[in-house]
DNA sequence: TATAAAGTTTAGGCAAATCTAAAAATAATT
DNA sequence: AATTATTTTTAGATTTGCCTAAACTTTATA
């Protein structure tokens, strides 16, 4: 059984290996969690010690294939929980993280499995981020976040891979939520940023907006 | 802010002073956690900095009035759980305590009352136990244990104030559940037992299983 | 390629919550 | 009322997860 700690460092984990069996350094895996890097070497030595991440002093660690699940199933979880809250509870998407943050670590396979069943088995959280199936393998969603996206295509905001509140609340205001049409007007070096027409109204966001919102296109 | 481990002190307490500002003694709490009086002191002296409870060395323990309503709020969030796990998910009656267990911990008053409204503000859990509201307090229910229920009287059904699963699946194998009509046909004095009619079928049970269910006039 | 800088680990402590064993207070019994 | 039994508290350890400071590795730079 994995402690609320070790279940944190290991979504942390795989969320820095962007969702692969990558190696992840000690300074990074702190720098998430807010600790320090040697509270981080101490809990690597006990997930290793329960084969749930494959470590080697100084060179960083990866998850291990049981990690691996253990990690992706929070995240199901996690995911779910934030379907419930914004379909069923009527949460505003912005609202949902800290709660979602809580429930993840609810100990359950009949609940979570009932859960899905009961939210109609949802490919996307309210952010538009993939949920794994029960067998931790995530749906293909063909989507390309808007910072790779092609100039001059119409596309449809499916996702945003971030749920910082002050990016939604922006995004809301901004009239770019999930279902708005988008296409790219211009690209201007100088900055990254992009000029962009929205449900074909003009507008402007920087690169690092525009890599957060994931785009399908139509 | 509580922690888990006050929490689960908070609401033995309650328990055990039948939901009242009664004193509770050292001994009976470390009994209901499963735990040494030893540690159970140790934790009084940290819920007393906290105001939770009233404490005198060796005369026991009594929630404050901010202990009781933080106790009650746990109950709320336990049975309302137990409600959505039941007509949500389709958790058997008998398979929802542990889950309840973890679920009532969760931090979040705009879930919990979400969740109330989503589920129609039930006024029994599945057991058929009394849900605070909101504000604390328990709706009147006008009902008696079936140890005290006056003989030859058609009743019903309302509760189980006990969710032992070998308690439930017994029930369940007399059709001895929610909603079942009982009348007490004879009692027996050498034993404080029942003779009764469950659905106008014969039956018998003991004082201790009696107690447990719930019974309104009918 | 030596040395400085950055990253990582070890050593030693701290707080929460638990335990055992022993001491102290209260209650029960002769 | 004195003694025994029970209950409660204290003292000292243990485990988990975190911290700071110092030591050690690795990487980058002059």
């Amino acid at each position: 059984m994995t402690t609320l700690a070790e279940e944190n460092y290991l979504k942390a984990i795989l969320k820095l290996s962007n969702y692969s069996l990558d190696t992840v350094s000690t300074n990074a895996i702190a720098k998430e969690l807010k600790t320090k890097a040697s509270s981080v070497t101490e809990m690597i030595k006990k997930l290793t010690d329960k084969k749930l991440v494959n470590y080697q002093k100084y060179k960083g660690v990866s998850l291990s294939k049981s990690g691996y699940k253990t990690a992706i199933d929070i995240v199901r979880k996690h995911r779910l929980w934030e379907c419930f809250l914004v379909s069923k509870l009527q949460f505003d998407w912005d609202e949902v993280h800290d709660v979602a943050e809580q429930l993840e670590h609810i100990k359950s396979s009949k609940l979570i499995d009932s859960l899905d069943i009961f939210l109609g088995k949802p490919k996307t959280d309210p952010h538009g981020e993939p949920i794994p199936n029960i067998n931790g393998e995530f749906p293909k969603l063909n989507s390309l976040p808007l910072s790779e996206f092609p100039d001059d295509v119409l596309g449809e905001v499916i996702g945003v891979t971030n749920d910082t509140p002050s990016l939604l609340k922006y995004l809301d205001s901004l009239s770019l939520t999930i279902g708005s049409k988008v296409v790219i007007k211009k690209k201007i070096d100088f900055d990254n940023s992009f000029e962009i027409a929205i449900n074909n109204k003009q507008s402007h966001i920087s690169h690092k907006v525009a890599k957060t919102l994931l785009i399908r296109e139509l």
